[in-house]
DNA sequence: GTTAGGG
DNA sequence: CCCTAAC
């Protein structure tokens, strides 16, 4: 609690770019400790008495998992490194929770030999300090608790080479060093409810700090750690200890007391601390955690938090957009010179907004701007608020920028942009095949395909992007995306089966998979259709006539469509003067031509 | 948040 | 495909 406090305190909102660094290092920890949590959580009690929501936590754990891997997967193959985490997290949580959990309710079972336990499993851990591993580990730790002093402690560059681990490292060392092997017997009986005879001293610390920094983290989010230490926790001096641990465990959490963005994550996350429910805490620490998943989830979830897209605000102003673009080729440039901030608004401009998805989902947090989805415009209000507050951007965007450029920095390794551009079109091509697609010019993404790769020119027709001018002067961004013969089969089948104009509906079952097909995109598409089976129908076969269609629809979809459309009493709006005067006669059952 | 329509 | 008005 104390930890989070301080971080809450915080106001500014501003960060440096070394604070957003250990901002992303930091989040992944608490993750981490949640797993540890239950863990600890569920052993310690079963020292002292039973475990209560073990089962739901394992559950839920599942579920989590679930979600996780069906998004990662993707990830993965884009990127191994950036991602990391995502796929192999699956099998490692999954590891986790059939060795780790089945471990502890063993353990439980005979609390005589928790020891024994507690140093089997801790041991191996930190003798493995492959980075590798542990990162995998921690990572999984979404829903699984790596250790994080462990990781910090064994290897500390294995950890993304971040600075963060020094840090705590020497902190535990510090306070620990200053006691005998009777303190840290006692402090080892306050952290863990139990006695031990082990003598080393270098063990004992090991694993006062480990259980300290966990509980130290749980105490902070959840309840139900802090209940189980109460009991031992009667000891006096102990406390004391633990005081000064819990001070340590701040540090390895990674908040920085003065980073303000973070503040508002914790914020949160502090809020459903209040809750007891672990479920609750989870599913929080999840989202805080970024899950990469989050974007697919709900739509709505993302365009909430999303801030708005480059593309408006360089609409917005004509001086914007002319600065963007020079800064972006400077940027690209000196990818590797530049300040990190710089580089990180940078890349995001530079791309499409794919791409920006992209990073985001891969990336795990949450990345308010752009959501997975195509297209999401600023609202209105989104739009006056960027406008007005031109130079105090809102935290939420704020965390972004930050969450975005840590994300760089993570992955900094000199190609990102290679990789990063990659992401898009992979995820472009999972879903369809776009043979007959229309390639269009995406400029920005031309500039960042051509450095990476050659041949991929044809991949950006994925996320056209076009420019076009507008009355106003100014330039629009507009993104096209040719339906596929599949798409439209899919479009009618759904119209035949919900009914058209529940677009929503169609869109979320029919169109699951197509996350860049909104409902209006159905509806606009629809409607497109009527046109053209209307228009097909009546005179001889336009259809024919015109090879190069741009969305050559065969004529049974056509006729299908037509079918349809009269079914649900829809007419074709184009043909408006031919039923202008029979309304009544343009349909045969009566019902309402649709259009007056 | 959805839909319908106009641009 | 974008943008808005209505709901």
């Amino acid at each position: 609690m104390e930890t989070v406090v301080g971080v809450e305190g915080s106001d500014d909102g501003k960060f440096e770019d070394s604070e957003i660094e250990k901002f992303i290092y930091d989040t992944s920890p608490p993750k981490q400790a949640e797993d540890p949590v239950v863990y600890k959580l569920v052993r310690v009690e079963g020292d002292g008495s039973l475990v209560p929501a073990t089962d739901d936590e394992i559950m839920e754990v599942a579920d989590l998992l679930k979600d996780e891997s069906i998004d990662m997967d993707i990830v993965n193959d884009n990127d191994k490194n950036m991602c990391i985490t995502i796929e192999e997290s699956s099998n490692a949580t999954t590891l986790l929770e059939s060795s780790g959990f089945l471990q502890c309710e063993k353990d439980e079972t005979d609390a005589g030999n928790i020891d024994a336990m507690v140093q089997d499993s801790a041991v191996p851990l930190l003798d493995n300090s492959d980075a590798r591993d542990i990162i995998r580990y921690s990572d999984a730790g979404e829903c699984s608790n790596p250790p994080d002093p462990m990781g910090s402690e064994l290897s500390p560059a294995a950890v993304s080479g971040s600075s963060k681990p020094d840090f705590s490292k020497l902190k535990g060392e510090i306070c620990l060093d200053n006691l005998s092997i009777r303190e840290l017997h006692e402090t080892f009986r306050a952290t863990f409810g139990r006695e031990t005879t082990v003598k080393d001293k270098a063990w004992l610390k090991r694993r006062i700090l480990m259980g300290l920094t966990n509980s130290c983290d749980v105490s902070a989010t959840n309840f139900t750690i802090k209940d189980n230490k109460v009991p031992t926790t009667g000891n006096e001096g102990n406390s004391k200890k633990e005081c000064s641990l819990a001070k340590f465990s701040g540090p390895v959490r990674a908040m920085d007391e003065s980073n303000k963005s973070s503040a508002v994550e914790n914020i949160n996350y502090e809020e459903d601390s209040q809750v007891v429910s672990a479920k609750r805490l989870r599913s929080h620490v999840l989202v805080d955690s970024y899950k990469p998943d989050g974007t697919n989830q709900e739509e709505a979830t993302a365009k909430r938090m999303r801030k708005p897209t480059r593309r408006y605000i360089e609409e917005l102003s004509d001086v914007e957009s002319r600065e963007r673009t020079s800064r972006l080729t400077s940027s690209y440039r000196g990818s590797g010179q530049g300040s990190p901030q710089s580089y990180a608004t940078k890349s995001v401009r530079s791309d499409s907004r794919t791409f920006v998805t992209r990073l985001d989902s891969f990336a795990g947090f949450q990345v308010p701007c752009v959501s997975r989805l195509r297209r999401s415009r600023p609202r209105k209000d989104v739009m006056s608020l960027m406008k007005f507050h031109h130079s105090s951007m809102g935290a939420a965007a704020k965390i972004v920028k930050k969450a975005l450029h840590s994300y760089q920095s993570a992955n900094e390794g000199g190609n990102n942009y290679a990789r990063v551009n990659s992401i898009p079109k992979q995820l472009v091509e999972e879903s369809e095949i776009y043979g007959h697609t229309a390639v269009t010019n995406n400029t920005e993404g031309d500039q960042n395909t051509t450095q990476r790769d050659s041949g991929s020119s044809e991949d950006v027709s994925n996320d056209n992007v076009v420019t076009v001018p507008t009355a106003k002067g100014g330039m629009r961004r507009k993104h096209h995306r040719a339906w596929t013969l599949s798409e439209v089969m899919k479009l009618v089948d759904g119209v035949s089966r919900y009914g058209a104009g529940r677009w929503s509906e169609i869109k979320r079952l029919a169109f699951a998979s197509y996350s860049y097909r909104t409902s209006v995109d159905l509806k606009d598409k629809w409607r497109n259709l009527l046109k053209a089976a209307n228009f097909a129908s009546a005179p001889t076969d336009l259809m024919n006539s015109r090879k190069h269609a741009v969305t050559p629809i065969p004529a049974p979809i056509l006729s299908r469509v037509r079918e349809l459309a009269e079914r649900n009493g829809q007419a074709s709006p184009s043909n408006v003067s031919s039923s202008k005067f029979g309304l009544s006669g343009r349909t045969p059952t009566g019902s309402a031509p649709g259009y007056l």
